[in-house]
DNA sequence: CTGTATCCCGGTTGATACTG
DNA sequence: CAGTATCAACCGGGATACAG
């Protein structure tokens, strides 16, 4: 027991922090937010709402697995309402709730941060590399 | 060849959005930031400099493998500045570059934004679970 | 039109061990 | 102290086929 006190308790420490971490608004958030389509769905609504083969146009790099999962997610999470008018064929159409709105000022802060920085990022990326091989 | 033609444009459109997307300025800060550990790093480093020793205790959570690796990927996007002292034992400190400095106040919008709007997501999660099973 | 179900590959992550 | 190396596991994501 004591020959596994060391290690246990790290493992201990570590699950903690991974707790904490988890816990954390802020990472919750870029979790959702790092995901590879949520964002680009966002914004695909930001005019309006879509139905599903618009978004499917709009978004055309994400697989329709993907799309739909997205969809999904963001509609458990509260950021999509999805309307769907029965008939055939089927008519389903996605919005942003408020909260998603509330949340889209963000991201165009991020994207105004980006497009003037990221170039600058670039030249790091590529002086960094050019040090080495 | 007629019959791979459709098949053929879908591809090339995708592939052609997914170049779009991955060009994108905020995508690709996404990415970074959607870094299960970078944003960690990050604040971590917020308040000062840190030696590499420091920063595995604040960001407890990452192995050292994942620690050196986003650390040696934020060095290389011009984030952090990596300092090593010669000598026994070695001795290297992390610190912010300013660019990283003008987008902690991005992070912090967002922490807060977080923190006030997270709970209407669990909430919004709890409820869409409750209708399924 | 709007999805769901299945298979499967590749990259990312983590545990572990070793080094200057 | 500050890493590097290697290997195994996991899982995100795409292709495909099918369904209401």
């Amino acid at each position: 027991m004591t020959t596994l006190s060391a290690a246990a308790r790290r493992a201990a420490a570590r699950a903690d922090h991974l707790d904490r971490a988890a816990a954390c608004p802020a990472n919750r958030l870029l979790d959702r937010l790092g995901d590879k389509w949520a964002p680009l769905v966002l914004r695909a609504l930001a005019d309006g709402p879509l139905r599903y083969n618009a978004l499917s146009r709009t978004v055309a790099g994400a697989s329709q697995k993907m799309l739909t999962q997205t969809l999904r997610a963001l509609e458990r999470d509260g950021f999509l309402r999805r309307t769907a008018a029965p008939g055939v064929p089927a008519r389903v159409d996605y919005a942003l709730t408020p909260l998603a709105e509330s949340l889209l000022p963000l991201l165009d802060s991020l994207a105004s941060w980006a497009e003037e920085n990221m170039p600058r990022v670039d030249r790091s990326r590529a002086a960094y590399d050019t040090r080495r091989g």
